[in-house]
DNA sequence: CACCACTCCTGCCCGC
DNA sequence: TGCGGGCAGGAGTGGT
């Protein structure tokens, strides 16, 4: 599923076709995803030039001059770039067009979202309560142990709130915590600074490494509209519960935390 | 506030 | 082989 690097990955693959132009058509053939989008949507996105394509957590925003488009991909999304005549297959609810190129959002959860905000995007419900970004310089050691700070609820909660930090999703959480020796369920208020300087530096390693493999991978992920999606990696813990620890062999365990699956190695993280 | 459960939806896997 | 049931999963929403 889209997470943070693969959101950066389609945003870096999108941008030097899309940057410039001017929307000339909108095709909405399945308005309901995670919002409805409104009648009224292609009107006004329609003769609107795209200035900056910028990422904010795993929201894609696409400045306008007049305003912006917002784009989430849920769990299942996944934008194209085809050409606008390519036949849309089933679940292709979108195509914002581009005179001779089209992006078009594919989703079969129907969990994203495309929205457009006149004017300014400063304040905007969505994006207003947003935390840090964690490949950013804000996400540093000490923000990290300031914010876990009489907080209850186990470290991988606090990792996946967006309000803390921005874009980082099941699979990063666990992979996280798994560099950084860390058990999902430590209380996040109980956190020593070296364990906080620890974890932030695993989350940037991991994030950083989707971003490597994902990289090699941005032509076929941006342009080809057979290909299965995104690109795959090698996880340490994420859906292995059971099988051997890469690093030590102990298996790998699963728990329930936050409705929220969890993996990690008993051996490696304490 | 902090935290939790619920919700949207489809693909996939399992058991019968 | 086909079908029903259960489940995963991002993140907003609303309740305690």
């Amino acid at each position: 599923m889209p997470e943070l690097p693969e959101v950066e990955i389609t945003r870096r693959g999108i941008e030097p076709l899309v940057l410039g132009r001017t929307i000339t058509r909108v095709d909405v053939r399945n308005p309901n995803l995670r919002w409805r989008v409104p009648r009224n949507f292609a009107r006004r996105v329609v003769g609107q030039q795209v200035q900056q394509v910028l990422r904010r957590g795993k929201y894609l925003l696409l400045q306008c001059a007049g305003g912006w488009l917002i784009v989430h991909l849920g769990m299942s999304g996944s934008l194209r770039l085809v050409d606008p005549k390519t036949p849309p297959r089933e679940h292709d609810h979108l195509d914002l067009v581009f005179g001779d190129t089209a992006l078009r959002l594919r989703d079969p959860r129907r969990f994203g979202a495309v929205l457009w905000k006149d004017g300014d995007l400063s304040r905007h419900p969505l994006l207003a309560a947003l935390g840090v970004e964690p490949l950013g310089e804000q996400f540093s050691a000490e923000f990290l142990y300031r914010a876990t700070r009489a907080r209850q609820a186990g470290v991988k909660q606090l990792l996946m709130n967006a309000n803390v930090v921005a874009g980082i999703g099941n699979i990063y959480a666990n992979e996280s915590l798994f560099r950084a020796g860390i058990r999902p369920r430590t209380r996040a208020g109980r956190l020593s600074r070296a364990r906080c300087a620890r974890l932030v530096a695993a989350v940037r390693e991991t994030l950083q490494a989707a971003l490597a493999a994902g990289g090699s991978s941005l032509r076929d992920f941006v342009h080809s509209d057979g290909a299965s999606g995104y690109f795959q990696q090698q996880y340490f813990v994420y859906d292995r519960a059971g099988l051997p620890c890469r690093v030590c062999g102990t298996a790998i365990r699963s728990a329930r935390l936050g409705q929220r699956s969890s993996f990690y190695c008993p051996s490696c993280q304490k």
